[in-house]
DNA sequence: GTCTATAATTCGATAGAC
DNA sequence: GTCTATCGAATTATAGAC
């Protein structure tokens, strides 16, 4: 009887040279899948986004798709399971604040970032799936307003002022990367961080109106 | 050989009274497809909005939609062609152009009157359907800017101003009609208008950044 | 005017060969 | 690990009876 422990040096090699061969592909694939399906739900949301599409942009086979990640909601799950590494502000002048996390989030949708694409399929997909929409609220309570948590003065205003900031933050990635309104396309990132900057700045420090 | 001139009095009451109780139900059924047709887009998006749902929101067999509508793309430009009846604001002291348009809106997405539920039909669809996003860069063109020119001093600004009230304006009906994002959801009107109505007046009347 | 029946696609998911 | 083949469900759209 032939066991393993039966296999010659060069058998042995062979057999770990090949598992290590269909483990580093599989490790490619899996990446090759999440990159098309992150591209793929970007562009045209959760529900016109196919397991077919996302197989053909990464070269392989619908069912292997299937194989990594199980479902279509688990794909997703997948591709926006992301820390949006959100900037640190405590040492930026007070001042400046507002202007610096607008420069941020630009920077992030312009530049097509792994964090600035999340950002934009789960704008895409939250308007009509349930799913999008629970993982957007998530994002902001224990992305956002952490990250905010200590510019505020007073933390009883915490979630409101949080939450005038992401109708502006959210606005301008809506106008601007996704329905592409031409004045607000079109302005260059400089004139954005200033004009929308000042806005973020009064929700963050200025009083709130009752 | 019978003609239609061969139809008695009666025949002929008889034959216009069915014709008028066609037309008339006729009528009403087309209003019900529109109907039910505003609500599910509004509720799910284009996408996921289903031919045979519609049609059974308004108690009517699916062959019926196609009958009147032709296709899904039709009904959808049917149901959201309307128009907005912006509010002139030219008599109001300029000093509350923001807070009273914010007003408005809030009074129309609040209240699901046909005006606000048609803005938030193409808000949902737009971030998937390229249809839906050329409807909403048309509102923008033809119905937005048009009701603020008056308002605005200098007319070279006057693309770059709207565009930045809208970039607000859709985050806000985004984070508190359709995310639901909870400070801002449950914000009384009063203070949404009052806190988001200082960055409206801002972007209408204040100095433009460069 | 309204409905039944069905054609023609498309998609998610599974079983199994290599 | 990867692919072929296919099932079953859902959807838009059409043809034609009543």
């Amino acid at each position: 009887m032939k066991s393993s422990h039966a296999l010659s040096e060069s058998q042995r090699l062979l057999t770990y040279d090949r598992v290590v061969t269909k483990t580093r592909r599989a490790i490619d694939t899996k990446a090759a899948i999440l990159a098309a399906a992150r591209a793929r739900f970007a562009r045209e949301g959760y529900r016109s986004t196919t397991i077919r599409a996302v197989a053909q942009d990464a070269g392989i086979d619908p069912a292997l798709v299937m194989r990594y990640f199980g479902t279509k909601p688990e794909l997703f799950a997948a591709a926006t399971d992301i820390d949006l590494r959100l900037p640190d502000l405590a040492d930026v002048p007070a001042g400046e604040h507002g202007e610096r996390l607008v420069e941020h989030f630009l920077s992030r949708w312009d530049g097509r970032t792994a964090e600035g694409e999340v950002l934009l399929i789960l704008l895409r997909s939250a308007t009509t799936d349930a799913t999008a929409a629970a993982s957007m609220r998530e994002l902001f309570a224990r992305q956002l307003i952490p990250s905010l948590r200590p510019l505020i003065a007073d933390e009883s205003e915490l979630p409101q002022r949080v939450g005038l900031v992401a109708s502006q933050m959210l606005g301008l990635a809506l106008t601007r990367s996704v329905l592409e309104i031409s004045p607000v396309a079109a302005m260059p990132a400089e004139a954005v961080a200033a004009n929308v900057g000042a806005t973020i700045q009064r929700y963050l420090h200025e009083p709130l109106r009752p």
